[in-house]
DNA sequence: GACATGTCTTTCATGGATGAAAAACATAGT
DNA sequence: ACTATGTTTTTCATCCATGAAAGACATGTC
């Protein structure tokens, strides 16, 4: 049998990435017929069936999982090649993949992390779930448990602490009212923790955890954040003591890999400096305000 | 810019390796044309010259060179998809590469490898040159030099001795007859051997080392093989001592991540054992005839 | 229960990638 | 010097993969 073709092996790893050959269609540029028909021809090729389809969308079976995680290698290579066309042309993209507020933190010192006089462009990913850097997907991640893959490499940056926030001065009034995401939304440890310490006096969900801090400000009730991020805004004061419960760890990740390329290796440095030199804050010390 | 197609990074490695549009369209199954036209795309994509080209065929540049190390990785995986696929039908393939000599061995106790019993097929692929395990061109090879990449493992198969041959009852007449392959083949040490050696009494080139055994035999002057090779041919004896210099040792080498793999475990077992079980007639050390 | 929405799938006309053949061009051999 | 061979490159007609649009089908909403 003659064999298959490796832009069939992109398309299928879009469609399971994107669980749909209409999400993979919009980021393939192909009209969702050809993605469908490519699909199929990965299916027959490999003699079995690689995924479920229902009219909501492909999911992948065990064997399509398999097939997957092999083709994953493929992309990070192809991403390799990729920045390595880039280094040629003077012209690199640094991927940064970190969770809501340590991009929040990223962006209000975004200087100290990335200068117009810096030949790289800085990619910000903002996402809750664990970075995939074993496949390259980012450059640079902030990982919250020490990775044990052994192709990263990572640095102790220090520990995080959580408590409860309020509007500074509201007094007590707001105690029965809790401020939360969205139970699908709430993927780490302190987005969890409303639902499961005071699930009943929940007053408002917000989808995204970002506005959790725009809703605590405008006084609608006390909510859950990062001590680095309460205790930077002057608007809000701690509504109790650090939740013990929720601190811990953080890491600087890199691919080994990519460990050579200057680009990376500063905007990695810096995010160093950057997280240490706020740890007090992170460790949730509450130093005097800027 | 809108990214490569990764088929085009394919007949990219296909011109690489064969050299020329030519030979990338026979093992491709397209025409010239095409082929050249993907070559020009990727050039033209990563915005660098990658070959060098002449009307007698391509030659990598050295980015070219950097594009097509990359690269192998991406075919490294394909290759791993390709026997998943295989393995899901019941039917998969060992491909073991091994020099002129080994290779003959195998064919004799071919039964020994493999057995219509077994459920898989074997790619026998002589070469004299170092097989490139790291990229799963082959799954089990032969090495003369113990390997230093961590990827492989390796198992010690004993001693390899030579000596000059010649028709049994010949006498003296042939001394100065030496038989040779051409220089241009003359890839290992004791092929070498009468160029550096016997250069001006060479009396009949070949291009094939397998010819050595057969010229030999037809009583035409002497040549350097393999002692397992002569000893075992009851038509021949040494003309001369073992030639020290050209003793090296093998191994029989698999990749580490095919470990796992039940046929090629098998193959490199039973080759393994069949190389030991002749550690003897490696060595040299003459035992009578079967 | 009807309806709106978002999927996948099928149909069919089109255009761009493809192959055959010729041309252009080196190299090697006589 | 000339021919034979094996390259790459160009030209042009063809055909196959592709996209648009319609169809089929679930799921969730009012």
């Amino acid at each position: 049998m003659k064999d298959m073709s490796w832009e069939s092996y992109r398309i299928f790893l879009e469609v399971a990435r994107q669980g749909g050959l209409t999400g993979a269609s919009q980021v393939s540029g192909l009209s969702p017929a050809t993605v469908g028909r490519r699909v199929l021809q990965v299916e027959e090729a490999m003699g079995r069936p690689l995924f479920l389809r229902s009219q909501t969308g492909y999911r992948l079976t065990s064997e399509g999982q398999a097939l997957f995680e092999q083709l994953q290698g493929m992309e990070a290579i192809a991403r390799g090649v990729e920045s390595w066309r880039q280094e040629g042309q003077g012209t690199s993209t640094v991927r940064l993949m970190a969770g809501t507020w340590v991009t929040w933190l990223v962006c209000e010192n975004f200087s100290a992390i990335c200068t117009e006089r810096d030949p790289f462009r800085l990619d910000l990913s903002i996402s809750e779930r664990r970075a995939t850097l074993t496949h390259r997907e980012v450059d640079v991640g902030i990982r919250a448990v020490e990775p044990t893959e052994p192709s990263l490499i990572s640095r102790h940056a220090g520990e995080v602490a959580y408590a409860a926030y309020r509007r500074k001065n509201s007094g007590e009034a707001l105690a029965g009212r809790w401020l939360a995401v969205s139970q699908e939304d709430a993927v780490s440890a302190y987005l969890r923790w409303p639902h499961e310490r005071e699930a009943d006096t929940i007053a408002v969900i917000v989808s995204r955890p970002r506005s959790l801090l725009d809703i605590v400000r405008a006084g609608a009730g006390q909510a859950v954040l990062p001590c680095f991020v309460g205790d930077l805004d002057p608007a809000l004061e701690r509504a109790g003591e650090e939740i013990r419960a929720l601190r811990h760890h953080q890491w600087v990740v890199t691919n080994s890999e990519d460990r050579h390329r200057r680009d990376i290796r500063a905007v990695s440095d810096r995010l160093f400096r950057l997280l240490r030199s706020h740890a007090d804050l992170f460790a949730g010390k509450r130093p005097s305000r800027t």
